[in-house]
Formats: structure tokens, sequence, C-alpha cells
DNA sequence: TTTAAAGTATGACAAATATCATATTTTAAA
DNA sequence: TTTAAAATATGATATTTGTCATACTTTAAA
């Protein structure tokens, strides 16, 4: 068993609150996992009972909606934990998280986490801290989704792909979504994402390589998201 | 000046686990307000340190978005707390309150709030859970503007009011917003929000009293919401 | 009370977006 | 490798929604 101590990715997370005898208890009690790409975590509705630390990997936190298409409603990557939300509120998850590519998580019970509240004001404080952060951020998504056309959140989106998870040598965005998942971020049909994607590629702002996309001009792409 | 002790809102709010002791403090150093139908107690942008205790009345919550329309992201009544996310973030607000009937609020500075969260572990897990709350609210909403139709929404949105705010004795809402406003929560534009509701009216789920809107038939709104 | 301003309502039209059809390309299974 | 399935791409068209114009109604100020 692994010691959370020397974990690395511990440190981005309200975790690094934590003290070295409570580490030592939360290595006892944590369980690993490995999880392929495409497979779920959890999903909405399900009862978690703790909560995950993601050390290796990307997940989409979807929900899906009425009309029966998926939508993605966040991105969560390593450093970032996994169902704090449900843990706290005592609640089944509200959304699937199914990973995008290989990942590497540790389970941690609810237990563990709700001791770790009343012993350790920081966490909590940091826990707090990161909720809010969540919060703030749901707000603008939403307010985003209700003014924005597409095309702007198409825009937003790609240039948030590239900040958040980089791009490779051939100035492709690293994270690869296909293009359901991306008309799933933006919230809208997968041929209008697709006609709108061609559209950016005719005018230059960014190039369709095979299914990779490539950001060419960032600023035009961030005046067309405003 | 009023003691929270007596206030019978707190019961309602992640405040009611504070100890006698601890109220008599809060009573000591808060500010009580009077507030207008039509007035901003704080604007997105501000710092606020403190949060509000609202005594009476409904405020919007709301974020001007990037082509001058302000969206109405909740509505926050009597019972709750406004500005926690921004004092706990140490963060400026990140949306603007504003009044949409005469309100009583009382205003907590920061410090104080800050010390009951070191001191008082059932109220940081009360505080805690509500924004978790707020937060499943948010993701949900978010879902809502990206794949449910305008109809739907203002189908939706009509059904909250009158389950949140209730009606009166000729059934309309009893929160009477403007149709800009409405317009404002469910993310259209205004001409569509009044078409639509025209529409609604001519089919018999609401009647338009003048500008007060009352609901006829539940049953088909909420499939409509759907 | 009169009058101007704001809010509500509706028509005409334009723009954005979804849907359905179909072709092409890529991927994965046999 | 061959083949079927899935993903990507694009056209045609319908629907939804926004915008602008204008009329009517209510509200509040002079």
């Amino acid at each position: 068993m692994s010691k959370c101590e020397q974990c690395i990715v511990r440190q981005f997370s309200s975790l690094k609150a934590l003290s070295k005898d409570e580490l030592l208890k939360m290595a006892d009690c944590k369980t690993s996992y490995t999880i392929k790409k495409g497979e779920t975590i959890f999903e909405e509705g399900e009862i978690t009972n703790g909560i995950y630390c993601i050390k290796d990997g990307v997940c989409k936190m979807t929900k899906l909606s009425a009309n029966g298409k998926d939508q993605i409603v966040k991105l969560v990557k390593s450093g970032e934990l996994l169902g704090q939300r449900s843990t706290i509120s005592e609640e089944p998850a509200n959304l699937s998280a199914v990973a995008l590519e290989d990942m590497e998580v540790c389970f941690i019970p609810k237990t563990e986490i709700l001791q770790f509240f009343t012993q350790n004001n920081q966490f909590s404080m940091n826990v707090m801290k990161t909720i809010c952060g969540d919060l703030k951020e749901a707000d603008d998504h939403m307010v985003s989704m209700a003014q924005k056309s597409v095309k702007e959140r198409l825009a937003e989106t790609l240039l948030y792909l590239e900040d958040t998870f980089g791009k490779n040598d051939d100035n492709t965005l690293k994270l690869q979504l296909s293009r359901e998942e991306l008309a799933g971020m933006i919230g809208t049909a997968t041929e209008s994402c697709i006609r709108l994607l061609s559209e950016l590629n005719k005018a230059g702002l960014i190039e369709l390589i095979g299914k990779k996309i490539a950001i060419k001009d960032r600023n035009k792409l961030r005046r067309m998201s405003e």
C-alpha cells in the first residue's frame, strides 16, 4: 500500500492541510484503483460513501438531461477530489464521473473524511473554499449557457481546453474529446458542433488534424468567445 | 438593537447551530438594514466583508453578461444567508443582490463569521451543506439552460415560483416579477418571454391577469417543463 | 389631471440552431 | 485483411429564438 504522505497530488488539493498522523491514518484506510478510459467511477444517483483523490488522468462529470443527451458539467483532473459534494451533503451523487483517459484514483471512506472535518479546521476551510470556487464556476457557467451563442461557447471551451490541459508538440489539444463530447460540453447538437469547427477551420482560427484540434489564433478566438 | 436569540428566521439557516453565547456576540456586532424594493444590497465585484441574514423579503442575484443583459442566477428569500461564498473565498462578490420587495436584513461582519467557523463545528458543517446544496442547484440549473428549450424553461420557472413563493387568493403568483425579470431568469429575450406567456395563456395553462400570472394547469405545465 | 416614460403585447423578419438524410472516413471486431 | 460499426462531415430543411418596429396599457412624475 502506497503512502499518502509521499503522494505529490495531495499537495494540490484540500488534503494538503492534513497532518502526518492524519495522512498515515488515511493511507491505512484508502483503496487505490486503476480505471480504464471510458469506465465509470460512479453514476448519477449512486451513493458514494467517500471521496476519490485523482492521482492521474482526467474524467468528465456528466448529467443525463430529459431529452436523453449527456451534458458534461465539468472536467476534473489529477490533484483534484471527486465526490466531495455528495459526501458532505450525505446525498446520492448528482453527476456521473467517467474516465476520459486511463486513471489512477484513491478512494477515502466517508467516515474518515468526516473525522478530519471535526479534527482539522484548516482542512474544513480548504474544502469549503474549494466548493465555493466550484459554486462560482457553476454560476458563471450557467450564465454562459443562458446568454452566449453556441459559437461563443465553442470558442470559450477550446481556449479552456488548451489552458487547462495543454497542447501536444503539433499544437493539438492534449485532451482529446470526441465531437459528441465537445458538443456535450457546450450544450449543442453534435452536428452543430462539427459545423462550427469546420467554419473556424476555414476561417483559420483553428486547424483540424484528423480528429485532433489545434488552436491557430488565440486572440481572435478570445474575441469571438465574448 | 434587537436580539438574534429571538429572531425566528435564524432557525431556517446555518445560524441555528450557534450557541446562546455566540448569538449574544452576534447581536452585539450585527447591523440591521431596511432595503427598499429595487435597491442594491451589493454589487458584482464589490468586496462584501460579511454576510447578510435575510429577515424579510426576497432578492434576486444577478450577473451582467457580456451582451449587456442581466441574468438572474437565483432568488434568495427570508431565512437564507447572502454573501456566504465571497466571505468564505475572501473574494469580491460574483453576483449582485437586488431587492425584489422591501427587505429587512442583518449584516454580520466577516471576522465574526470566521470565528464561528473555528469555534463551532456544527455551524461549519451547516454552512458547508448549504453551499453544497447551492452547488447541486447551480449544476442542475446549468444543465437546464444547456439542454432545455425556452418554453420548457419558462414552464419550469413558473412552477418554481409558485412552489417557492406561493400564490395569492386569486391564484396569481405572490412574487411578482416583471416580464423582463422573468426573461432574465429563463435566459431569453423579453419579447420571447412575453410571446410564450401569451401562448400558454391561449392554451389555458396559465391566466394573465394584468401583469400578474396565475397557473391554471399544473400537470400540463409540468409535462411541458420536461 | 395631464403627460411622459416604462412596461406589455404583437407582427414581420432575420439569424441561430436542430433535425434528418447521406456521404466519407476512421476504428475496431471478425 | 476484410468488414461492420462508429465517428466525422456536409447539405437540405424545419424549428426556435432574437431583433426591430410599432401599438397599446399601465405607472409615475409634473
